[in-house]
DNA sequence: ACCAATGGTGACAATAATGAACCGATGGGA
DNA sequence: TCCCATCGGTTCATTATTGTCACCATTGGT
């Protein structure tokens, strides 16, 4: 199970928003791979143009590599730029830090963030890469993911990243459950701490969920009311990324916004 | 010297907007690796969110990984949203096709390009690894970069890309002379046929290069006058780009843009 | 019905990855 | 000033990972 290129692009994950420069030790602790390995890997990646060292100080970077490659995808296939505009639109409605993710691999990539202009808010570190069964994002896609994806993902240890976060794979199904009946998912402080998150699915032409739109909010300033309001905007939002995208949600969301628009 | 990873990282370079989604055997086919070697590493790229395959078809095509990452650094380091303007107002006072690459590992990537309006115009083939010998902006670049990457460089065997390409090392080493002394490099059909780059180096903090930002013209078209215009054109572009990105440009450089102003 | 592609899988020999020890440089503290 | 810790980087014998090849199951064109 622990193929060297999956070593090596596991050291990509350790780049974020809050950390994008990282020294080899570092990343050699981190990754729990010997230093000399890491070192290898690096000089490779460094060679294709993923990442590279920044000319004077010894700490690698990102590099101009995956600025091509989010160009090539993006030209091909744009969402990104669809979502930043929901993002914004999200954000200044609510008045709170509005971000997306993918789905990308076993795990969620954030890809748009926007954050709220008031004073108190979450700002979340962005960049990052979260996992599915804490997150309010992860929730909601799993939901309307096939469900050998979730097999697989549930599978696995399920890492408490705070003292509420379900570790149990029974739990979790249990709350995708909720999330079917919903359509939408809500996270109280189960993936960091003083940070509750509400999360939509967004579709892919086959019905299949591909990402997530959602609203964070400091945990001690969520209210019902508020609650209300953002499954409001994020269902209005949902629905014209998914026209945006060419995304067709399927029967099982549909009946949900119907639900929530009935009630 | 061909680490697996090397093999598995250079088949993302297959990737560009003219084919955004390969197939397996394709990509074995490309890249001269056996299919099963290549079905295991793409898989472990699926599983990191490089790559992904359409639920639908069996082809693969780049994931939503790579816009995080992307991401990353565009927030850390901008300068794809800062090439890009200038892109714009390059093609728009000219007319013609601008595009920007920036070193990425032994190639040059491409990271924007903005096509002219008017009809007949060089539509390059965007998104593209491009080699360094043979197009102006490898020229632009390698002549004010490291000797030791020239070195690196040089030494390797130089693909004849047109009829036209110089593949031989010590002609490139004068030319490189040349480009030192002007402050660009042109390319007549050496790296596609019918098609005239000119090109200006972009800089780092350091003084070396980093990129270039070139105009592509239809060969036939190129003209003296024209030739004048673009060049004074990139410039000037040029010199609003290294401040935008706080490049420096070193001493060399400085003359050439002397020297061009005082004629 | 055929044939030639395609995507994908399994087992074994060969190669490439591994990690401990080591080096020189740097920098901070006592 | 000396010392020690840490840094990036390198070397080399051991061993686990990889590449090869042979084989399926499907698909689509003739």
């Amino acid at each position: 199970m622990s193929s060297t290129v999956a070593k090596a692009l596991s050291l990509l994950d350790y780049f974020s928003d809050s950390e994008p420069e990282i020294g080899l030790s570092e990343l050699a602790r981190r990754s729990g791979v010997d230093k000399a390995t890491v070192h290898r890997m690096l000089a490779v990646m460094c060679d294709h143009g993923l990442l590279e060292k920044r000319g004077d100080a010894r700490l690698y970077r990102l590099g101009a590599g995956v600025l091509r490659l989010a160009r090539v995808r993006e030209t091909a296939f744009p969402v990104s730029s669809v979502f930043q505009q929901s993002l914004e639109a999200l954000s200044a409605q609510i008045g709170e830090t509005a971000h997306a993710s993918l789905i990308s691999g076993r795990a969620l990539a954030t890809i748009g963030v926007c954050e709220a202009s008031r004073g108190s808010r979450v700002s979340l570190v962005a960049g990052e890469i979260l996992p599915f069964h804490s997150t309010a994002s992860g929730l909601a896609v799993l939901a309307f993911s096939r469900p050998e994806l979730v097999d697989r993902l549930l599978a696995e240890p399920l890492a408490a990243r705070t003292s509420r976060t379900p570790t149990d794979a029974e739990v979790i199904r249990a709350r995708l459950q909720e999330v079917r009946l919903t359509g939408y998912a809500e996270a109280d402080q189960t993936n960091e701490d003083d940070v509750y998150g509400i999360a939509m699915p967004v579709f892919d032409t086959d019905g299949t969920a591909t990402g997530a739109i959602a609203v964070a909010v400091p945990a001690h300033r969520m209210t019902n009311d508020l609650r209300r309001q953002i499954i409001a905007a994020l269902f209005a939002e949902a629905e014209t990324l998914n026209a945006g995208i060419g995304g067709r949600p399927p029967a099982t969301f549909r009946a949900a916004v119907a639900r929530f628009g009935a009630a």
